[in-house]
DNA sequence: TGTACATCAGTGAACGCGCGTTCACTGATGTAC
DNA sequence: TGTACATCAGTGAACGCGCGTTCACTGATGTAC
């Protein structure tokens, strides 16, 4: 068990992840340019200077907390994009994902609407990168898509980006829904799913 | 001139909007839920004290700042949607409005898009109301198009929804390539085109 | 028009507080022999 | 296995600073007669 990382290392990654989690359970109710280091190491229960150990400064925290909230929709996003041939079916997954993986990070996704457009420059800027490439894993796969044959390389490209922006709307949408009573929630998916149906049918009769 | 105002409320009224302004300019490098209300009266050039003899707080001014902001976003999209009856006509005139806004009041824009989620709760929740409004005024136009006869209310809902937040989205793209070279700012106009196109091609055969 | 008093926008000193950052430290873990 | 030394995650005291808020004030503007 031990063989990988000396009981050093391993304590040292549990405090890091601990200094993460903290963070990430204060944004619920605040934005990161106004988020404390010693809030943070508070939450903890750790000094303050403990904090430099593992982070330059909070924006650098930030940074990290992105590529960890992204990582988890990365995964999502593949297998909403990967799902049957049938539009009305892709759909209803793709809600029920997006439904599932909020209920799942509701945090990670509030921290990643929140900064977004945020105060934050270098957070702001890893969070578009990673849509930037989000948007280029969607468009590799509608490529493969016969529908997709006759489109132009730049139509392609804006697809993928309106695909990528309503999904994460849809999400947020869906967050904002999380604690309401369930005929709220379910409004809230039936809006989401025929949002998504009309993106699709514009899809079908682009060529028209 | 003074028939309606005092030279003491004219005075007042000319401090409160310097500290708005000066609010707004503080902003475009950061978020609501950071900055200070000494940083305000540093700006304007008076002290912090007399800043309580406008606002309550940080959060109050905020809230007056969306009504701002709305306000002059409330007529842009009264334009948008009153447009001619081409489609391909209407979204040209939209993206021109939305580009002209964008220009003429990038703070304004910048603003509402970061504290649609940001930190500061009274914030977000004006701007969420206002956003409802517009979703209402955009769907009560709808209605009169001969196009929307057979469509159910709620649908119309949706639609009217997605156009605001399509609306809002566009602004931010456009926001984000306001100091970018000439070509990068005709690539964000073009993509924005046909993601409206999209829209309005999965609106023309919604009933299909 | 002139005078006497009331109002109130803006002032400036003072406060207690929590912040980010520095520094030399401690003591458990790791390594070499 | 045991010993001697090196590493380094986390500590705790100390710092200077800017913050939001309070308070009694000042002096120009407004009002009543």
């Amino acid at each position: 068990m031990s063989h990988t990382l000396g009981v050093r290392q391993a304590q040292k990654q549990k405090t890091r992840q601990a200094l993460l989690d903290a963070a990430l359970g204060l944004l619920e109710e605040q934005s990161l340019s106004s988020l404390g280091l010693r809030e943070v190491t508070r939450e903890v229960g750790v000094a303050p200077t403990a904090f430099y150990r593992h982070f330059r400064s909070i924006a650098d925290l930030g940074v990290v907390l992105v590529e960890e909230a992204l990582g988890s929709l990365h995964e999502m996003i593949r297998m909403v994009v990967s799902a049957t041939d049938d539009p009305d079916e892709r759909i209803a997954s793709a809600i029920g994902l997006i439904v599932g993986h909020v209920e799942a990070h509701p945090a990670h996704i509030r921290f990643i609407a929140r900064e977004r457009s945020g105060g934050v420059r270098p957070v702001r800027e890893a969070i578009r990168g990673q849509l930037a490439r989000f948007a280029e894993e969607v468009k590799a796969q509608l490529v493969k898509d016969p529908q997709a044959e006759a489109w132009t390389d730049d139509d392609l490209s804006m697809l993928a980006s309106l695909y990528v922006d309503q999904m994460l709307f849809t999400a947020s949408l869906v967050l904002e829904a999380l604690d309401a009573p369930p005929e709220e929630r379910e409004r809230v998916a039936h809006v989401a799913t025929r949002q998504l149906r009309l993106i699709s049918i514009g899809r079908q009769h682009w060529l028209d």
